[in-house]
DNA sequence: ATGTTCAGTATTGTATACAGGATTCTTTCA
DNA sequence: TGAAAGAATCCTGTATACAATACTGAACAT
């Protein structure tokens, strides 16, 4: 049956979920077919959104030996956090005036997120949130989902990360900088600010991740 | 039969080319039956490959409707072009430098391009191929995917561009003076070239798209 | 003449079937 | 006991089948 939305979509979105949520840890394997039962769907569609996300970098394929979740590597969230860490600036360039009400909407969200510490998941989705509403305005949207893309890969590691180091990741002191500074109409301030966010986390990322790579062997 | 590469990345450069070389025109209907007939395979991998290229932006999914090459759009060209006009400069920063056998052959390649007038596909190859062995060196992986894929928009406003005016684009002129300023050791100079020769090229580009688009009517 | 309805056809999205490499487990031999 | 070979199983990649929508065109009404 072809319903308005295909398969596709969901069950990308479902699988993306189970990668956040950790059930699908970084270097494990990926049956499609167990997928397919676990959904309630046909190989098919899931395949679909297999291939997806490994285009899209969640995923990995392997010629002939299915597909895995990529395995946290310090080189890829230091290619992808220098990529984001150019993006989102231009992104945030482009865009019009954040009007206050949608400051307001960021404040808001950063409150949550400090009430949300030791749980990784619900706070890794409101940081993801920020973003993506600081930036809704621009008026590229080709760049939009670019840097949306682009943030899930930063999401596994800080998954690992925060659980790990017990929840604690996250600072929201960088957000509330930008904010105050597009109170101010200083826009190249907070431009500045996005691009440290960006570089300041995934160093940080980077970090953890050499030894946790190394003292896993 | 399973061989070492999977069909639909044959596939996908198979379609990638016929979009290249004007067989597919912008907003042209693709049927993923014909395709497989016509490159004698199942419909299975022409349509995987269908699916990646409407990711990359080359095709558009219409729901229930099966995919369209993306028709000619001057806000893509623009939002794509901004994009480049980042990307490639950050891509050429984060290169090593650049050793003088390398410079040779783009210059050599520049040489070619000139006596490829009026052969809209032959020179719109060469321009690809010279911009990715300028930042072949650079040591971001996904960098250099996101602007190989990003590349492949400009080519198909290009193709149509040339073949309207008769085959007169992409001057060299830029190209040499980025030779010149990386022969110098001016690293910074190369780059605002570089970002120059994406925003100039996409903005003409923008311009000849609105007209064209118009008078389509 | 233009618009509308209703078959019939074509085409898409999804499910299933099939062939062959990859993996695993057992068995055999050193 | 351990390594190597071989059989059995699993899983992937591709092909094909099926169900339902979208399109096409002819007959009809306005």
């Amino acid at each position: 049956m072809i319903t308005r939305a295909p398969l596709r979509d969901d069950v990308s979105r479902e699988i993306v979920q189970l990668v956040h949520s950790g059930e699908l840890a970084p270097g494990s394997k990926v049956r499609d077919v167990a997928l397919a039962e676990r959904l309630g769907v046909s190989r098919t569609p899931v395949r679909e959104a297999l291939l997806r996300l490994s285009r899209d970098g969640a995923l990995e394929a392997l010629p002939g030996r299915g597909f895995r979740v990529r395995p946290l590597d310090p080189g890829e969230i230091r290619d992808v956090g220098t990529i984001l860490s150019t993006l989102e600036p231009l992104a945030l360039r482009l865009s019009p005036d954040i009007p206050r009400e949608r400051l307001d909407r960021l404040s808001a969200l950063d409150r949550r997120m400090e009430t949300t510490r030791g749980d990784p998941a619900a706070s890794i989705d409101l940081h993801d949130d920020w973003h993506r509403i600081l930036l809704e305005g621009c008026p590229n949207p080709r760049l939009l989902q670019m840097t949306a893309t682009l943030r899930q890969t930063p999401r596994r590691y800080l998954h690992a990360y925060m659980r790990q180091t017990g929840g604690v990741s996250l600072s929201t002191g960088q957000h509330a900088k930008m904010l105050e500074a597009l109170g101010r109409d200083e826009r190249e301030s907070a431009i500045r600010h996005l691009e440290q966010h960006w570089r300041r986390g995934t160093e940080e990322l980077e970090a953890w991740t050499k030894t946790a790579v190394s003292s896993e062997q």
